[in-house]
DNA sequence: TTATTTGAACTGACTGGTCAGTGCAAAAAC
DNA sequence: GTTTTTGCACTGACCAGTCAGTTCAAATAA
């Protein structure tokens, strides 16, 4: 068990199946939902017997949540990096937010099932995946929140705002607009997205042009 | 039939049956989702039986696509009301998007199961209530709307923000705001979240103090 | 007041179907 | 020769929806 052959960083047929499940999985639950998804249908859209399935995973619910954690794991290290790329190009904190919002935006852009389905469950409570989506949740909006602090430390931000309320409806203001995008407005560019919510997010809104 | 004894506007037994399956569903389903609630569970809270939720309701999803116009019907009129309360008191109109950001946590604060059901249905698709959502959304979402068309006719807001995605953005940013609050920290007061939101909106996060 | 009737509201056992998960022998891939 | 996948039959729990029968409250009769 954990065998983990092939250092090479995961390519092995298992690997391969795997992914196959997880492409499945998401579109179906994202429409769906998580239990009027049966595992039968999950096998078919992946051109999978079931007994594959309950092979490479324990149960419906344990593929879900290493599909969650999988998703939100690329979330984060694409934030991560859009702030890190920011901050050695000797962007401002602005800037860096500003780069979070465009990442955030593509990654929506080519995963919508999966944010679809990560907003669906992240508020419930009493599921057994609950402590799973608590923990890869923080990861993300962590990222948010230090760039938030580290504005506040060198004077770009007031002292006065609340960095996690502040991160919160951030992601917010990204996560409902990109949404509404890609499920009333597909055809728009994400440049015109995200040009849209620069200028909010800079408070250029008020007064004339 | 259609009796409607008592033009007094909803008391009777009928309508009090209801409002408790409302009540115990709306917690129910935001807890576990819609396929996972079962229908016993619903009618065990209510402290009625199973064949009374078919008698008050022609199915499970009838129940629960009244359950969504009833709730959104409720945050609509109270957008409405804070809008236009905010126009007779001779308020700008940043006055009032602060108002229905207000009038939105109060709501959430209020219903926060029925907030949280709502966003995990909202940008579904293939499901049978697709329908009503949608129309119940755009029944709220136009308020804000209307007031940021109104002040870019005025000449408060810049002729090039984007109605339709700012409105989605600013929803968003409330929406999140509010369930990490409800959910995270969920001592805090109402009167805190609303100033740090209040900053938000109104573009007091940059610069010193 | 008290008895009777009426229809709406409610009850809960039951049915027919669905689905997660199992077991396993044989085939395919590596 | 070891790992992975297949195909498929099977089980046991669970659940939406039904329906014949019961209760309730208000109206009418006595």
């Amino acid at each position: 068990m954990e065998s983990s052959n092939a250092a090479s960083g995961g390519s092995t047929r298992r690997e391969a199946t795997r992914q196959k499940l997880y492409e499945a999985a998401v579109t179906l639950i994202a429409e769906q939902g998580f239990s009027a998804t049966t595992v039968d249908e999950i096998a078919e859209r992946a051109g999978v017997a079931k007994g594959t399935v309950y092979y490479n995973f324990a149960s419906k619910s344990v593929l879900f949540e290493e599909l969650l954690r999988h998703g939100v794991g690329l979330l984060t290290a694409s934030l991560r990096e859009a702030a890190e790329r920011t901050a050695r190009d000797g962007g401002t904190k602005v800037d860096a937010l500003d780069a979070m919002v465009r990442a955030g935006l593509v990654f929506i852009d080519r995963y919508p099932s999966f944010t679809q389905l990560y907003v669906a469950e992240l508020w419930r409570t009493n599921r057994t995946w609950q402590s799973t989506l608590m923990v890869v949740r923080q990861q993300a909006v962590a990222v948010v929140e230090g760039v938030l602090r580290e504005g506040v430390e060198n004077g770009e931000f007031s002292e006065e705002i609340d960095v996690a309320l502040t991160a919160s409806a951030l992601v917010g203001m990204v996560l409902v607009a990109a949404l509404d995008w890609k499920s009333f407005q597909p055809e728009r560019s994400l440049d015109d997205v995200h040009s849209a919510l620069s200028r909010l997010l800079q408070g250029r809104v008020s007064g004339r042009r």
